[in-house]
DNA sequence: CGTGCGTCGATTTTT
DNA sequence: TCGACGCACG
């Protein structure tokens, strides 16, 4: 039990020993969230305060959670098959298969993913004849999810406008649609578990007693029902105690908002469940004293924080090279030659990150980094359960599992083409929707034409679920793919592309495999056992950004992706106005905080070596744009950067007063020399002042009697003082 | 039923 | 500038 403990920082030490009561632990980036995380478990569990099924940990993301088991496999030598660990969603299916009956659902239902989602949406607007030119089927799917994260359900929703409860309408009717086909959408899954435990007294009351520890992973990215999920399950009564509620997070990092995250929901739960214990993890392993003093900087521009400094004992570093590029193509150029010399000098490729903000502007490195030679991988592009020929395999699969599934039946009725045009399926469509029957089930009530070009593909479908019953999964699977044509169709595609989709349903065979070994107790009895199970794993886990983990490789991606991540040199492009912050986040309710908060992501992912660089002209949307640098580089102190290119390192026109800046060479970093002048303040360091209250020091220029700081007093404002007028107390 | 061309739009994204 | 998507044609 020492030995889980040896290494831990004090407050990691505190985090992981608090006694069973709520915690928040701000865990700021790189201090060490998922060791606090899983050592907390593994500490309760060996000092016998807490039995692993009374255990539920949730995250965000698959391999969060995969992390999370790994590094607790090996730090707790007993079985952990009775902890409950895994994503919202992954629980939420689990706990829906469990209770179906419950939930108002049959056992095999199916889980749509985003894109099954949109093309179900498409084909109500479609059946109902609604325009989708004033009812955009994307925005409708946005509307509808937005909805469900609130937990509002269409009845429930305050409708004002006739456009508003037409949608609001289309919401009902897609429910509807769901429910017949027997499918829930993700945001459907929390939902359901959500109203599952509201309503069934026994069921909640069950695992209310179950979990005695539930701890939170990433909590500043929890969305409204998410959390009240999370109430709801620490909730106890007069016989029982609620659970632990220990939730791990960084409103610095929430970087999520637009997906309907609610950073507001870490007060809301320090308020709400009067939590005694606020740690700090502010001691950072991964960067060096630069890297953090630009991060505190910026970061330290924000108003609504909970507070957070990060420090290292590792030594300042090197300083941050900025690079200002006459265009883009040159700053591409830079930033190869640049890897390249890192890598001439024996750095790992793949512990170089290319960083962006939005994923155009991958192309120009892309195509740099090819003439160049240097490998690369980007990341964001299709995943595997995502691929086409993937998905039309896995419909087939879905309609033997559950043949109401109208999106798999849409979409495979007619693929390999067996001359089901588009008149038999509108017309199946339509008598479908007079008998309210599913697509599959209405096809015996056709009649003509249309009947006759639908038959054979349900006998078809009726044929493979009798040929496959009993079979393994991975036989099934291989079955399928010959049954119904798709590897034949495939085949016969000549180019390289027929090919490298038939590797890929290879691959899914391996991939059933895999899942038959990695879940061992199949349900018995089943006619195709595992098969809900394969279809709901591929649903929740859509596999990984392309892999090839071994290649030794660049790694280009956006900021969004690369939190969680680190490597030793990061190069983040694109620095200018408009794009980082981008101009869209200007019409966005503090849009520019949260554009702050990614910008501190992106410094913080650097281990030794930060490169910044920007262009003066861009190409965007086939017009060349002339950029401004952006003014997050301007929050990071000078003299933590050293500039590489021949640019002045201050702003034109500063925006106070419109006056010319004064040159910042004294100006004030965290480490360094000027601070007697500031008499021993710091950027970053919290003062008092009478009038103002608390705030945060967030830049200074001038010495002597001019010296001056800039103070971010929250909610009063940002304010500049002169350090010899007034009076400021370090707190 | 598949192909080719024109139009339109263009942050970030996990489950 | 590039790509995805919808519609018209062969």
């Amino acid at each position: 039990m020492a030995d889980l403990l040896a290494s831990l920082n004090p407050e990691q030490t505190q985090a992981v020993t608090l006694p069973p009561q709520h915690a928040l632990i701000l865990a700021g980036a790189g201090s060490g969230k998922t060791r606090v995380l899983t050592t907390r478990i593994a500490w309760l569990v060996e000092t016998g305060q807490l039995d692993p099924h009374a255990v539920l940990a949730v995250t965000f993301t698959n391999k969060a959670a995969k992390e999370m088991l790994a590094r607790l496999s090996v730090m707790l030598p007993i079985s952990l098959r009775g902890m409950w660990m895994g994503t919202f969603h992954g629980l939420c299916n689990r706990l829906l298969r469990a209770h179906h009956k419950d939930a108002g659902l049959p056992a095999l239902f199916q889980i749509l993913d985003s894109a099954d989602q949109l093309a179900s949406i498409k084909r109500l607007l479609k059946t109902l004849n609604v325009d989708d030119e004033k009812y955009p089927p994307r925005e409708l799917q946005h509307f509808i999810n937005a909805q469900k994260e609130q937990g509002v359900r269409a009845a429930a929703v305050e409708a004002y406008d006739d456009f508003t409860r037409r949608r609001v309408a289309l919401y009902a009717e897609y429910e509807a649609q769901c429910q017949r086909e027997s499918v829930v959408d993700f945001a459907e899954l929390l939902l359901r578990t959500y109203e599952l435990l509201t309503r069934n007294e026994p069921v909640r009351r069950h695992y209310q007693r179950r979990f005695r520890h539930i701890l939170v992973d990433e909590f500043q990215d929890t969305n409204v029902l998410q959390y009240r999920w999370l109430k709801l399950l620490a909730t106890g009564d007069a016989d029982t105690p609620g659970a632990c509620l220990f939730c791990v997070g960084d409103d610095d990092q929430s970087i999520y908002r637009f997906r309907g995250a609610e950073v507001g929901n870490m007060l809301a739960f320090e308020r709400e469940f009067k939590v005694p214990n606020v740690i700090r993890l502010e001691q950072n392993y991964r960067s060096c004293g630069n890297i953090l003093d630009a991060a505190n900087a910026i970061i330290a521009h924000n108003t609504q924080r909970l507070g957070k400094q990060l420090w290292t004992d590792r030594g300042e570093g090197e300083p941050i090279r900025v690079y200002q590029a006459f265009t883009d193509l040159d700053e591409a150029r830079w930033v190869v030659d640049e890897v390249q010399s890192l890598v001439r000098d024996g750095m790992s490729r793949a512990d170089i990150a290319l960083l962006y903000r939005s994923n155009a502007q991958s192309r120009v490195l892309e195509h740099q980094l090819f003439s160049a030679g240097v490998s690369y991988r980007v990341y964001g592009g299709l995943r595997f359960f995502e691929r086409q020929e993937v998905k039309h395999a896995l419909a087939y699969l879905r309609l033997i599992a559950n043949p109401d599934d109208d999106t798999a039946f849409a979409r495979v009725a007619n693929f390999p083409t067996r001359g089901i045009g588009a008149r038999s399926m509108e017309a199946l469509q339509d008598a479908a929707r007079t008998f309210n029957g599913s697509l599959y089930g209405t096809v015996p009530h056709l009649s003509g034409k249309p009947r006759k070009a639908l038959e054979p593909f349900v006998a078809l479908i009726e044929q493979l679920r009798q040929q496959t019953a009993g079979l393994p999964l991975p036989e099934a699977v291989e079955h399928v793919l010959d049954g119904s044509g798709l590897r034949v169709h495939y085949l016969s595609l000549k180019e390289k592309d027929g090919r490298e989709r038939l590797e890929n349903l290879d691959e899914l065979i391996s991939a059933a495999n895999n899942f038959v070994a990695e879940n061992e107790a199949p349900t018995a009895g089943a006619d195709h056992p595992l098969l809900a199970d394969f279809l709901a794993h591929a649903s929740l886990e859509a596999g990984d950004h392309q892999a090839d983990a071994g290649e030794d490789a660049v790694q280009l991606m956006t900021v969004h992706a690369a939190k969680g991540l680190e490597f030793d040199a990061v190069f983040l492009s694109g620095v200018e106005e408009g794009l980082f912050p981008h101009e869209n986040s200007a019409r966005e309710v503090d849009g520019l905080e949260e554009e702050r908060r990614l910008m501190y992501v992106a410094v913080t992912r650097a281990r030794r070596r930060l490169y910044v660089s920007l262009a003066q002209s861009r190409m965007l949307h086939g017009q060349t744009r002339y950029c401004v640098r952006s003014r997050f580089l301007d929050e990071i102190p000078v003299g933590l950067t050293k500039w590489l290119s021949p640019a002045q390192p201050v702003r034109a026109v500063q925006e106070r007063s419109g006056a010319y800046a004064t040159p910042r060479a004294s100006s004030v970093h965290a480490r360094g020399a000027p601070a007697r002048d500031l008499g021993g303040l710091r950027i970053g360091q919290a003062v008092q002042h009478a009038r103002f209250g608390v705030g945060t020091i967030v830049s200074a220029e001038g010495s002597g009697a001019d010296a001056r700081v800039q103070i971010n007093f929250g909610p009063q404002g940002m304010k500049w003082l002169l350090l010899g007028v007034a009076k400021l107390d370090p707190v």
